[in-house]
This record gives structure tokens, C-alpha cells and sequence, in this order.
DNA sequence: ACACGCACTTGATTTTTGTCAATTATGGAA
DNA sequence: TTCCATAATTGACAAAAATCAAGTGCGTGT
């Protein structure tokens, strides 16, 4: 790939601080793929061969045992998944699925860790995307270890609600079987935890919620900055 | 503090790749304190003004939102914690209360950054170590998404069997209550649980616990490399 | 338009988990 | 030792969530 190919990934961090020559060496290494929906990228337990970095597209990374699957996280552009796993060397602790036709970069891991261990700038920029991506899943564990369902669901449409603009409109980004994973739930409890909402001015159209009485739902929600704020 | 009261410290990562002249630094900014039991070391939602690093004794990381507490995980020597908002400069996402006496060592978080910015090798070893932190809580929420209280119970003691010598044994490190809140269940729910291992060759007296049919217990239990091993 | 498949919903039921209350250990302190 | 506070257990019940089984609605393709 030539360096100069995906402007927008030099923005992001860690890309960002790394000195130019570094950059460019790691982008000549790397692949932009195009894939369909519904191609699995990885899987749990497989080791960590390449860093994908989400150009365009979207990406469920998800994790299966007992029987049971969970969604962990959606990745959208212009987002990367298993740098833990990359840094480490190690297996992949989830599976990663396209959910529509997707832009991915691939850098090979080797060449990551190689750049990390020339690029002190790039070092210090992961210590910071570590961080946060660890302090984002404590936020998740909390908010399945000291919410229920609903509250879940709740707070999900405030965040949402405020990313989309707060206008009393809230745009469902996946399909509601989706949303029920990733809030934990089954696609029967997301529809009935809906239900619950509806005295709560919160009503459903296919994929348009209205939101009605944000005053009452946050008095339901009890929305915390310590699990639902993105940057804090 | 002087840098050659903890040898353990500058054998434990990050400190071990770091140059002797700023561990030195460090040692003389970090205050070594004694604590008794039950004392709020910090508080969610507080910024982070130290790195701490238990020495002796054990920590207790938790939360808490709508009424509810969860404990996130318990900290034992040598062991840090909230590396991760210290490097972001930010809040902290849980609280923290020694359980038992407890020797701790507080390292300024501006010294840890400024630490950071000068030295390479440390910066590199907090990257390893963040990962390893994040791998740890991906593990924990797949353990509460993917499985029931028995079966998380059921790898809780064979994981504590194996590090306790596999001798049919498990001595339980802290009382049932923090149990039951660490494995996330009431710790009623926790008695009727290990009531349900019974079958499984599991009885309990007090704190020690006999696994008598652990071929059964793994049946029930199916351990997974992704979610309860520790290194991986 | 029609039929088909699929996502979603709804109702009935079970399982799982939490809550409340009452007892029963258990481990110090006097 | 006895007493006391606390931890742990047990039972009855309630709530939350999952499961199973029909249904309904909706968009696509023919």
C-alpha cells in the first residue's frame, strides 16, 4: 500500500506521531481489503497476525463459549481492534465479523511491533490507545455488573440520543438483535425492555425511536460519567 | 522514599526496564505508607493523583451506581493499580479500600508521566502491561456474559486449584461475601451455588473447600483458555 | 400483486438470580 | 468460658431474564 493512499489514517492516533519514515514503512506492509458482509476477520484463539484497522464498513468482534454469543464491541471507521493482542504476541481473545461490505487495513503485526520498537512517539501514542481502550471495556463491566437490562437499554438511547444530535430522534446503527448483544440481552428481552420504556415517552418505529420525556428517562437511567461518557 | 527499600519494586514491570537513574527519581517522589484495614485509598470519579503498588496486605477495587457495589478485582502484592488513568490524567473508574493492613506504595502520577516522556524502556513496558490489563477485563466480561454463577464458581475453583497445588484443595482467599461479589452474585446465591457443586465432588467447610471429582467439576465447568487463563 | 424469508414481537413458561427474613455458625473480646 | 457481633446459610418469595412457540409485519424478488 502506498502511504499516501489513506490520509485519514495518518490523523488517527497512534499514526499520528509517528515519524514519517516509520509511517510510510509500515503502510507499504500493509493491505487495504475489500470484503462483503459477513466475513469473519479473525477468531478467538487464533493468534494475532495483522492489526485491522476499519476504513469504511463496520465490524462486530464477538466471543462464543458454552453455547452462547456475545457481542463485545461494533468497530466503525476510523477505528483499529486487537492491538492488546498485537502488542502481546498473543491469541486473539475475540472473533471479529464484517456486518456490511467493509474497507479493512491490515498491517502485519510483526511490523507493528517493529515500528514500536523504533518509534518512540508511536510507543507512547499506544500507551494512550491502550488506556483508553482498557478504561472503555471497565465502563462495559460495570455497566453489566451494576445495571439491568433496561437501565441498559436506557442509557444506551441517551448516549446515542446525544451523539445523534438530541433531537427527540434516536437512529438505531445496527439491527435489533445486534443491539440486543451488544446490550446484553436477547432480541425477546430488548423488545419487551422497549415496552417498559414506552410509559417513559420512549416509542418505536422499525429502527426510529422517539424519545418523548428525556426528564423521566434519565430519571430511569440514572446515566453515571464513569460508564457512559466515551472520553473520560 | 529511597530507591533500595523495595528491591521487589525494581523486579516488578514497568520498573524493571527502567533506567536506574529515573527509578531512582521515582523512589524518591513515592511515599511508602502503612495502612489498616478498611481504608478508602481512592474514590471513582477522583482524579488520579497516584500510581499505587500494593507491597503488602490487598487491595479492593469497586464500584458502585444505582444503589448497587460491584467488586472489580482484588489486588495483591506486587501488584499496581489505575496505571491506566494515571497515564490518561484522568478520573478514576473504581474505588479502592485495603482489606487487610496494608503496606502500599503512592508514586506521584506527574512523576510517573514525567518518567514516561524520559524514559523509553519504561514507556515500552507500560504498553505490555496495559495490554495485559485490558486482556485481563475482556477475560472478566466474557466470564459474566458467557456463563451462569455456577459455572463461573465451578472455574473459579478449579483456576485456584491449580494455583494452590492441585491437591483436591482449595483455601478461599477472602471471605464468601467478596466472593460472591467478585464471581458477581449475592453471596446467598454463592451458598446455594456451591450447594449445587455438591454433585460435582465439591464440599465446602469454612474457607477450605474439597473438589473431590474434578473430572466432573471440568465437565460442568468447561474452562477456557479465553476467559480463565491468566497469561494468555 | 403475491409468496417467501426474515426480523421482530408477543405470550406462556422456566430458569436464573436477587431480596427479605429468620436461623445458624463462627470468631474474637471480656 | 460466655457473650456479642458478624458471616454464612436456609427458606420463601419476587424479580429479572432466558427459552420456547406462535404469531405478525415487512421488504425483496418474482
Amino acid at each position: 500500500m502506498r502511504p499516501d493512499d489513506l490520509p485519514e489514517m495518518r490523523e488517527l492516533e497512534p499514526f499520528k506521531s509517528m515519524r514519517e519514515e516509520n509511517f510510510a514503512e509500515l503502510m507499504h506492509a500493509a493491505f487495504l481489503q475489500n470484503f462483503p458482509a459477513q466475513v469473519q476477520l479473525i477468531t478467538e484463539g487464533d493468534h494475532a497476525d495483522f492489526l485491522f484497522v476499519v476504513i469504511e464498513g463496520c465490524v462486530e468482534l464477538y466471543a462464543q463459549a458454552n453455547g452462547r454469543e456475545a457481542v463485545l464491541a461494533m468497530v466503525r471507521p476510523i477505528g483499529s481492534f486487537i492491538l492488546a493482542a498485537v502488542m502481546k504476541d498473543a491469541v486473539n481473545l475475540m472473533s471479529a465479523r464484517t456486518t456490511g461490505k467493509s474497507r479493512i487495513l491490515m498491517i502485519p503485526a510483526q511490523n507493528i511491533r517493529a515500528a514500536f520498537e523504533k518509534d518512540d512517539a508511536f510507543a507512547r501514542a499506544i500507551v494512550i490507545e491502550l488506556a483508553g481502550y482498557f478504561r472503555a471495556v471497565v465502563k462495559e463491566y460495570k455497566n453489566l455488573r451494576l445495571r439491568t437490562a433496561v437501565e441498559r437499554l436506557a442509557n444506551w438511547l441517551l448516549k446515542y440520543h446525544k451523539d445523534q444530535g438530541a433531537e427527540g430522534m434516536v437512529e438505531l446503527p445496527y439491527d435489533k438483535r445486534t443491539l440486543a448483544s451488544i446490550l446484553g440481552m436477547t432480541p425477546e428481552n430488548l423488545s419487551r425492555a422497549f415496552g417498559t420504556l414506552k410509559p417513559y415517552g420512549v416509542s418505536v418505529n422499525g429502527g426510529r425511536v422517539k424519545l418523548d420525556d428525556l426528564e423521566s428517562l434519565e430519571v430511569l437511567a440514572k446515566p453515571n460519567v464513569l460508564i457512559d461518557e466515551r472520553t473520560t
